[in-house]
DNA sequence: TAAAAAATTGATATCGTTGTCAAAGTAAGT
DNA sequence: ACTTACTTTGACAACGATATCAATTTTTTA
């Protein structure tokens, strides 16, 4: 049916073993041997089994991404980041929809992961703050590379955002225009990011002296109606904040929703400010302030770190802290 | 080191050939003998060798999904009904991130389901639509199955939506409405999406013998800035539609935008309309009247199809068109 | 120029399954 | 009881690559 290496082997007069040699890039082959067993390939339209391959050499040439119901935008690029890497590498990419709180989820990505020789993993948040989970990994043998884990481990290769500091320099940027009366819509409390970012606010704060109101810090769960809701107990008070900072943009577009039918004017009597540049940011009007994460980048990035890993690229990548960017865009504005 | 099934055959007795009639849950294997060698297999903890199972059988309980720069949420949502089929199935889901202006996509994309012995494809717009490359995998007798295609190929299995009745009866809707003046954006030509919606628009607008004011009707590309310069040429003109028909949602909120930066107010002055009920169409305000079509049943169904076309599944699962839902939010409004 | 070292090559075993086909065991038919 | 048919089982080849290790050729060294 196909062509097999035993076919480019009799084509070229040379053992299977020397086309093996030739189409690994093994060194030690003679430079004609080399160009005769290309010139065979080429002519036969050669291409391996890479399940024979798999089998013999016991890798796949397979990564998975492990995902739990992450943002949309967000597992977009988180892919797209990680499939540039795998096109250079002759990687392929297998999706893995988990649940973190599937009690035998470790057991059975171990199972895929074996029966399938899948070469490594990459892991993504909140499974990547889940230790159990890690360590049974670890103790299978697993390579996987981390996205945005809140500790670091020594143990893995991961890429983290800081998301902290982001929020401290946002929280600062809206105090330097004037705001003293800041509220806050909490993210998902599973999500390692969400104390991260309600602390960088928490903290500028406190840096500026500023009263932390509990009435305007609300906790939300990432969802546009926690914001809304958030928005509308908010607005429901005699005293208003005048700027709103949400931990991810779809609450902040449900604060400004929930403001804009209550007549308050964005951003002349409130501002509001999210978090992570989904698509969303752009597309509502007013624009929101929003802080973006390179997260195509942090994938890319965590995909060479586990490649890297067993199959040595060129240069030795590390684990690595990505800067967010502070975008400011019209729903941010100087307080009057 | 792991389990093999010669392991499991030596300790539940029997040859290597009744334990794999055993796991591929083949007929006439006596009950006892089957206990027997499930229970070996459960005490060793035995996993077969996906790799050694796909050399010998030549299928690898991979498909792979096809796509082209789509929307996130739209690929998102794909996913999302592939994978639930494949949970089910015991498949795996691999991606291949595509470029339909590369000459020769049908030919890497041949060579990577060979050499993985990938089961089958599923593909998406615009690829579902170029005759040359589904022909080509026809040729080399790559089973898929196809989403949104614009003609239906009898060949091949496929999911649509009636793209062109949605739009259509969006368009009446707009008409009931008390609209007579309506604009519309058009989308990137190369998805037949395009014209299949555009095409529902203007009948319905000759249906009503309603004229077809061609300042009103602009070329998009499906972006929100395609959309916010739609709306800022049909803003500039003296005289302005009462309600504009946009093919996606980023290009309805980049029309929206540009309307609200103009004072127009929506839906009072001026209603706009959107497609695709992506998270944008909520998350604006007013929130996007809009039509969704169900992406995830359709991938699912989709799935479906694919396996079932090499799996024999239980019911037999033919190709289907889908229905998709009118929703009406707040940016569509009676004309007073 | 012989011996030693290094480079090149190939015969064959091997990875862990499923496929083939024949043998053995059981049930059914006359 | 004796074919005939059907069910159940296993020995061994095969899938298509890489790994091992020894054989051969070439190059270097003395």
């Amino acid at each position: 049916m196909s062509v097999t290496i035993k076919d480019v082997s009799k084509h070229a007069g040379v053992s299977i073993k020397t086309v093996s040699r030739v189409i690994n890039n093994e060194e030690n082959v003679a430079e004609a041997t080399k160009s005769k067993v290309l010139a065979s390939v080429e002519k036969l339209g050669f291409k391996p089994n890479k399940n024979a391959q798999s089998l013999r050499s016991k890798r796949s040439y397979m990564i998975a991404l492990l995902y739990d119901n992450p943002n949309k935008s967000y597992l977009a690029d988180i892919q797209n980041g990680i499939l540039q890497v795998c096109k250079k590498s002759g990687y392929n990419l297998v999706l893995q929809e988990c649940d973190y709180e599937d009690k035998d989820l470790s057991g059975s990505i171990i199972d895929f992961v074996e029966s399938f020789k899948i070469d490594g993993l990459i892991v993504t948040p909140p499974l990547s703050d889940m230790d159990d989970f890690l360590n049974n990994l670890d103790l299978a043998g697993i390579q996987y590379s981390i996205i945005a884990p809140s500790k670091k481990k020594v143990s893995s290769p991961y890429v983290s955002s800081n998301d902290y500091d982001a929020s401290y320099e946002m929280t600062k940027k809206i105090i330097s225009l004037g705001h003293k009366k800041i509220g806050f819509v909490k993210g998902h409390e599973i999500h390692s990011a969400s104390s991260l970012r309600f602390n960088g606010f928490i903290n500028a704060m406190d840096e500026h002296s500023l009263e932390r109101n509990f009435n305007w810090i609300i906790q939300g769960d990432f969802s546009f109606e926690s914001g809304f809701h958030a928005g509308e107990k908010i607005f429901s008070l005699d005293d208003l904040p005048t700027a709103i900072f949400a931990s991810n943009d779809p609450m902040a577009a449900g604060v400004m929703k929930s403001a804009q039918m209550k007549k308050i004017l964005i951003p002349d009597e409130l501002s509001i400010v999210g978090f992570d540049d989904s698509p969303t940011a752009e597309q509502v009007w007013p624009s929101l302030s929003t802080v973006k994460q390179p997260v195509n980048e942090m994938a890319l990035h965590a995909a060479k770190l586990l490649i890297g890993e067993f199959d040595g690229l060129t240069e030795k990548t590390v684990s690595k802290e990505f800067k967010s960017e502070i975008i400011i865009r019209e729903s941010l504005k100087k307080l009057n």
